[in-house]
DNA sequence: GTCTATAAAGTGATAGAC
DNA sequence: GTCTATCACTTTATAGAC
């Protein structure tokens, strides 16, 4: 899978970092390079310099985050199929690893927690539009597994059913991304506000009621359809 | 509350809808003026005589859906307040009120229902970054409201817990409208596909089990906090 | 690798003729 | 109200000196 090699040094990690920061503040259309060769204190010529064109630095600053995510995503979830090897996995367990990834390698970011949600959401509010090439190819690998596995937890859904529960959910995802400026204590409601841990067990609660509701109907045929999550 | 008037005669209606199917099929950031005036057939000069500037043109594109949108939502809360005038109103109609008006107003459109969609979706994205200040305080008019009504609903859900479904809910909703290459059938699944109605019942019921998960906790009071919807 | 200077095209807005 | 021409500015990208 890791066809793209994130750069360490110099200048080149600069020009990421700052202009990470950027998009994640003032979105990535609103951004021109001039901005971003100015916060890394560079010349201008050095993004085309090291990434060939402002797409390509753009290309790079979201792989750099969801190429970890989303390995860490396909790892958790191989490791719960691996444990209940014999039934079906508890949907908890796979809503867990769909979403926590996407917030637990905010730690390891140099940025901060709101611009790194900020930047998360900005992803994939873009899917809807066209991501460039490299990112949207990386991004079509969670789909497939996951919508399979829920599909297995929930073998009692109608499929189309299923399918759509599944869009609500992530669709949920994206707007705890994006409106993270409520997930926003780094402890627990040390000022009053919740965890991230805390509304992170919400939404999972909240998106297994809804996906498992109802749990009846004859089985069906495992999904197929794709996501963008 | 209707302080807007939408204009119907000669090319600044025309501008209006050039502008709108650009806004939903690109983006309200990537379409110039230019963009805009060469789809209207009129010259560059139009739209800032007509509208003072871009930004005036982007404000009246949204508030021409957002504001019949915004008024059937407060009408049909306030029907249903009147209907269950005693005790609490049945969740499935307070969600369906504020999301049928949604997807109701698209037949009034000249738009296709993709690009409805995609423009309505783009508004509730642009959300976190910021709207123009007239369309963002049109739209602060709804989350008081319905908030209010889903605490009277949900008396005995903790009101931290509540605010929290709700984000998660509106997160699916703007979803639903954002990805709606799916919700493109007009009539009940002649192609195979769902149709409006269809996709909106799964949807209120997707909601209303996420909801009203686990209502037993005591009674606390009616939270305040604001929505994005 | 780093930088300045500049090319080439695009941007929103406006003055002024009709 | 409509239009052309143009202003002042910004955009991405690149050539070429160091």
């Amino acid at each position: 899978m890791r066809a793209v090699t994130i750069p360490e040094s110099g200048s080149k990690r600069k020009l990421l970092d700052a202009a990470e920061q950027l998009f994640a503040d003032k979105g990535f259309e609103a951004v021109s390079v001039r901005d971003i060769t100015q916060l890394a204190k560079t010349n201008v010529a050095a993004v085309n310099y090291h990434f060939g064109s402002r797409d390509g630095l753009l290309s790079l600053v979201m792989m750099r985050y969801m190429l970890p995510v989303t390995e860490e995503r396909l790892a958790r979830l191989e490791a719960i199929e691996r444990k209940w090897a014999g039934g079906g996995a508890p949907l908890e367990e796979i809503i867990d690893a769909l979403v926590r990834p996407l917030v637990a390698h905010m730690e390891k970011s140099e940025l901060s927690e709101r611009l790194f949600y900020k930047l998360l959401g900005r992803i994939f509010m873009q899917q809807a539009d066209g991501l460039p090439a490299p990112v949207e190819a990386l991004l079509r690998q969670v789909p497939e597994r996951f919508t399979r596995a829920f599909g297995k937890a929930l073998p009692t859904v109608d499929s189309e059913d299923l399918i759509w529960r599944i869009h609500f959910m992530v669709g949920g995802m994206i707007h705890l991304l994006t409106h993270q400026n409520m997930l926003h204590r780094p402890a627990r409601g040390a000022s009053g506000g919740p965890s991230m841990e805390t509304t992170l067990s919400r939404f999972i609660r909240y998106s297994a009621v809804g996906l498992r509701d109802g749990a009846e109907a004859p089985v069906k045929d495992v999904p197929q359809a794709t996501f963008d999550f």
